[in-house]
DNA sequence: ACTGGCCCTATTGTATACAATTTGCGGTCG
DNA sequence: CGACCGCAAATTGTATACAATAGGGCCAGT
């Protein structure tokens, strides 16, 4: 059973990361108590948490608010993960078991069923995707690397503008994780890396794209 | 003026970087508490800051203890820093100023003062090397990149084992900060980077062995 | 109408009381 | 003698009450 700070913590992050709330909108820690269902206090080791993971904001004066973010915090967050996940996917080249390549070709294997079709399944390509980096960052077994990543994975997940990634995208987000794959196989660290920055990168890319659409159609929505 | 929750952070932080703690102590939030002079409530907000930062680790029954490195923590930290400040110098090589380099230059003259005689001042040269490091971070202009090494630099702070630097590493981390301002001024980032890799690299082996004899110290105070 | 100051309200900050949990000790039984 | 149970003490977790502070609106004076 987890506390209520836990709980507080796992709710007010769903409420985020689902996009109940928009980016800059001001939370009170009366209104997080009530999503939460608990009182304030633990409420307040929550926002602690979550503004230390950037995903929450606070003013001057320490009001509380749902962060958003420029291109260049984008860049910023894809450039740094793209050094620290190249670096876990050369560690983990070294590290995998030929266990854990078969589960990681496993969930790829899922992530493709998922896209390579007519109507991909978005929900279900985030999930294997998210689940596919995990298992290479836990092997690279480097607990400071995986605090930092979970971090910065998650910031742009706010956005949530993986609905406007194209068919043609999350198809070749699925190679991407086959080369990857193979390159653990052959374990060639320096290729897992390349591989990795490039899929990063790319993924950058379509992400800014998506999310300056994304702000643009805000923008006629207001008018 | 800070709040109680803010100097409870201060207070605790400087007590564990002061080393008035050894790792693996407990710590009672009363006991933090009275170091901080407030209540516990502030107490908590500061130890799950302390605790994100990884100077406090918690029990699986919730109880707070002083932050404790093996050999693989400290390899694992300067290994992330070579990377993030390597990628830190390369930002900065970019777009320091010549004002913001003369600064850098300042600086380190204060550290040669600090460590070339015979008899170097070991907390001057912490304190300068620190604003040196802090000053290139700051100009990477990467919110995220300076948090995430704000939180690598202190960690191994605890372990407290600079006094068992030798005079000629600290000589030449002295000269190779004069290199790292030649880079910058050459506005090379490349040559940036390196540096500032095999600066880390080193202080890592220094580090790691200064760890060692200190370890070794202890275990032969216990018998 | 505009500006400045004042007060009221909304919000965050802190302490304390109490609840829940864990630890360690002591005693009892096998 | 050791293992186990249970109880008391220590420690952490949560709620609530109250204090401090910031924001926004209202009114007065120009």
């Amino acid at each position: 059973m987890s506390s209520a700070s836990d709980t507080a913590y796992d709710k007010i992050r769903a409420f985020l990361l689902g996009g109940e709330a928009d980016p800059g909108d001001q939370l009170t820690e009366e209104k997080l108590a009530d999503i939460a269902g608990v009182s304030r206090t633990p409420v307040r080791e929550a926002t602690r948490r979550l503004e230390a993971e950037m995903l929450l904001v606070r003013s001057a004066s320490k009001r509380i608010f749902v962060a958003d973010w420029s291109r260049d915090d984008i860049d910023e967050i894809f450039t740094l993960r793209q050094m620290l996940e190249g670096h876990a996917a050369e560690r983990a080249a070294h590290r995998l078991t030929p266990q854990a390549i078969d589960r990681l070709e496993k969930i790829n294997r899922e992530l493709h069923e998922a896209v390579d079709c007519d109507e991909p399944d978005i929900s279900r390509f985030l999930d294997a995707n998210r689940v596919f980096h995990e298992e290479i960052t836990e092997a690279a077994r480097s607990p400071r690397l995986a605090q930092i990543l979970t971090m910065l994975v998650d910031q742009p997940v706010v956005l949530r503008t993986a609905r406007s990634y194209t068919a043609d995208d999350l198809k070749q987000s699925a190679r991407d994780h086959d080369e990857l794959i193979a390159a653990f196989r052959a374990r060639d660290p320096e290729w897992a890396r390349a591989v990795m920055g490039s899929h990063l990168r790319r993924a950058f890319h379509t992400f800014a794209d998506a999310a300056e659409g994304a702000a643009n159609d805000d923008d006629l929505a207001r008018q």
